[in-house]
DNA sequence: TTGAAAGCGCTAACAA
DNA sequence: TTGTTAGCGCTTTCAA
C-alpha cells in the first residue's frame, strides 16, 4: 500500500503537522527535524496525495482549457504554448474540447461548479455577462485568448492592424480587385478583420463592394473558420467569371488552405491569376508556402497561463487586455516574394 | 459559500447519507425523499466537490494523455479522438506533454506517485519494464497507441503491411530506383515501416541499396518524425544526381512535406520526377495532396480511451494488441490518380 | 518548534 | 430505507 503521512510521522518519530511543515517548506520547523523527516520520505518513497491536498488547501493546482479543439490547427498552436507553460508552472492542464460554440456554457458551468481547477482559459469563445459574474463571485480567475471581453484578462492580436496590412500589402502589388473571405461576424476577430480590410481599401481609395466579400454562412459552417468555408467562398468568387478578384485576403491559413484547393481546381495559378495573404501563420502556412499574418500563437498560449497564474495570486490585478502586434510573413502565395513555386 | 452536503441534508432535512445515496443513485432510498433531496439540491444550487469525491472514492474520474504533443499535427488528431471519447465517457483528460523521449518516465513517476488519475494513455512512447510493474502494482491502468509492450494493451495500426503497399504501389507504378526516407530506429513503427519497404522490394525482386535509405540523424533530429528530417532525407537522396530515386515511400506525412519543399526548391516536379507516398494521412496530406497510407487517429484514439476505461473496471482482461489495417489515399504525389496539380 | 486535533466535503460501512 | 459515524490523506489552527 502507499505510504501515508501517517506512516512518514511514525517512522521519523514526529508528529504529522511536523511532516507536513517538511514538505511545504514551513519555516516553523528545524532544519534538524526536517532532515530526520525527509529522510523518511526517501525511505518510504513517500508522495503527497495531489487530491487529498486539493480538498486540504482549497486549491487544486490544475487550470482548465476550454478550446474548440476539433477545429483544427489553430487551437493546436495555443495548446502548445498553454501546454508548455502549465507544466513550467507546475500547474497540470485539462483539456476540455467544445465543438459548438453554444456548449461553451456548459463546460463553464461544470468547471466552475466542481471545484476541479483553479483558473480556467478560454479560447477563441464568447462568455456572456452572467457567467462572467459567476465566475467573479466564485472567485475563479479567466483569461480569454483571441476573444473579448471588457471585465476580463484578454490576449488577443491587433486583428483590425493586421487586416488593414494584409489588404495593403495585396494594393501595393497593384491588384484593385482585391476580395475578402471572412468567417461569421459575430467572431470578433472576423469583425475586426473585415474593418481592417475595409479600412485599407478605403485608404487607397478602393470602393469596396459587396460581391467581392463572401463570409461564411452560418448554418453550415458553424463559425466559418475552416477549410470548407474558403473553399466555398472562392468557389463564389471565381463564379464572377472574368470579373473575378485577382487577389483575395482570406481571414484565416485554414480557409486559405480551402480557397487555395479551389484556385487550382480551377486551372488557376497562385499567384500570378489569383494572389492570397492569409492570416494566423499556423504551421500549415509554411507548407503551402502561404503569405499570411503572424499570430504569435505559442507564446500566446504562453501568456494567458502566466497570466492567469498571476490573477490567481493577486484577484485585484487590473484587466490586461494585451494586443499582440502582428506583421506579415511573405511567402510565395501573395506574388511578392523573388522565389516562385516551381 | 458553496452549498455542501451538510446544507442539502439540513435543507431537504434528512441525513447526509441520504443525500449521497440520492446523488449516486443508490438504490437504497424511497422515490420520495430522492425527490426532496434532489429539490434542495436544485435550491440549494448545489453540486458535488469533485475533490472530495475523488479522496472518498480513491477514484478521480480523471485521465492522462502523456504525448510528444509539441511534435506536430500527427499527435493532435490522436489527442482529438482521446479528448471525444472522454468527454463522452464523463472523464476528464489531463494533458501532459513530453518534449524529449527520455522524460516520460518522470511524467509516468509524477502520475502513478500523486494518484491524481485513475488510468493513463502513453502515446508513441516507450515505457521502461519496471514502470510496467510499478503501474500494475499500483493498479493504475496504461493503454499505448503508436507503441508496444508486451503486457499492456496497445492501439497501433498495420506498420509493416502499410509499408509494404505504400511500396508495392510505387513498383505498380513502374518505379524501380525506390528510396524511403526514415525515422529513427528506435521508434517502433519506423522499424516496421522499414521491414515493409524492404519486403515489398524483395518481392518486386528489386535490390535494396543502402544509398536509397536515409534514416534521420539520431543527434539533432529527436526521433527523426519531423519536417526537417524529411527535408535533410531528401536533400541527401537528391544530391545523388542522375541515380537519384524517381520515388519515395516517407515514414510520416509530416516527412513528407519536408522532402516535398525539398524537391520544389531542387526545381523538380511531383510527381513526374519524383512521386511520394507518405503515412499517417494527417489532415495536412490532403492540404499538400499527397498520397499517403491512411491510420484511422481519431479512432484510435477512441478506442484507447475505451480500452482504458473498460480495463478500470476490470483490471483482469487480456492483454488488448489492436492493429488497425491501413489503406493507401492516392492523391496527386504519387502519379497514379487522373487528376494532376495544376 | 512541535504535537494533537479539527476540519476540507465527500463515501460507505454499520446500526437502527 | 435511513441516520450516524468513521474514514479518505492532507493542512492548519491551537496549545503546549
Amino acid at each position: 500500500m502507499r505510504a501515508t503521512i501517517y506512516d512518514v510521522a511514525k517512522k521519523a518519530g514526529v508528529g504529522i503537522g511536523t511532516v507536513s511543515r517538511a514538505i511545504n517548506d514551513s519555516p516553523r520547523i528545524t532544519s534538524e527535524t526536517k532532515e530526520k523527516v525527509l529522510k523518511a520520505i526517501r525511505d518510504l518513497n513517500y508522495q503527497p496525495h495531489a487530491m487529498a491536498q486539493s480538498l486540504a488547501r482549497k486549491k487544486t493546482n490544475m487550470i482548465a482549457a476550454i478550446v474548440p479543439f476539433i477545429r483544427g490547427y489553430f487551437y493546436m498552436e495555443v495548446v502548445k504554448g498553454i501546454q508548455f507553460e502549465a507544466t513550467q508552472s507546475n500547474y497540470d492542464l485539462l483539456l476540455y474540447s467544445v465543438d459548438e460554440f453554444d456548449k461553451t456554457e456548459e463546460f463553464l458551468r461544470k468547471t466552475l461548479r466542481e471545484r476541479r481547477v483553479d483558473g480556467v482559459l478560454l479560447i477563441s469563445l464568447q462568455i456572456s455577462d452572467i457567467k462572467v459574474k459567476k465566475f467573479r463571485n466564485a472567485n475563479v480567475p479567466i483569461v480569454l485568448v483571441d476573444g473579448f471581453h471588457p471585465q476580463l484578462d484578454s490576449i488577443t492580436v491587433e486583428n483590425q492592424e493586421g487586416a488593414y496590412i494584409a489588404t495593403e500589402h495585396l494594393i501595393r502589388q497593384g491588384h484593385k480587385k482585391i476580395a475578402m473571405i471572412d468567417a461569421q461576424l459575430k467572431s470578433i476577430p472576423a469583425k475586426d478583420r473585415l474593418f481592417g480590410y475595409k479600412k485599407a481599401l478605403k485608404d487607397a481609395r478602393i470602393i469596396f463592394q459587396d460581391k467581392y466579400l463572401f463570409i461564411s454562412n452560418l448554418a453550415i459552417e458553424k463559425d466559418g473558420f475552416n477549410c470548407e468555408a474558403g473553399y466555398e467562398g472562392m468557389k463564389r468568387l471565381l463564379e464572377l467569371g472574368e470579373d473575378r478578384p485577382t487577389a483575395v485576403f482570406v481571414s484565416s491559413d485554414i480557409q486559405a488552405a480551402g480557397a487555395i484547393k479551389a484556385i487550382k481546381e480551377h486551372g488557376l495559378r497562385i499567384p500570378d491569376d489569383i494572389a492570397i495573404v492569409g492570416f494566423d501563420d499556423i504551421e500549415l502556412a509554411e507548407y503551402l508556402d502561404l503569405s499570411t499574418m503572424h499570430q504569435p500563437l505559442f507564446e500566446m498560449g504562453r501568456l494567458a497561463v502566466r497570466r492567469l497564474i498571476d490573477r490567481m495570486a493577486d484577484k485585484k490585478l487590473d484587466v490586461l487586455q494585451k494586443q499582440f502586434s502582428t506583421h506579415i510573413v511573405v511567402r510565395s502565395s501573395c506574388g511578392a516574394s523573388a522565389r516562385r513555386i516551381a
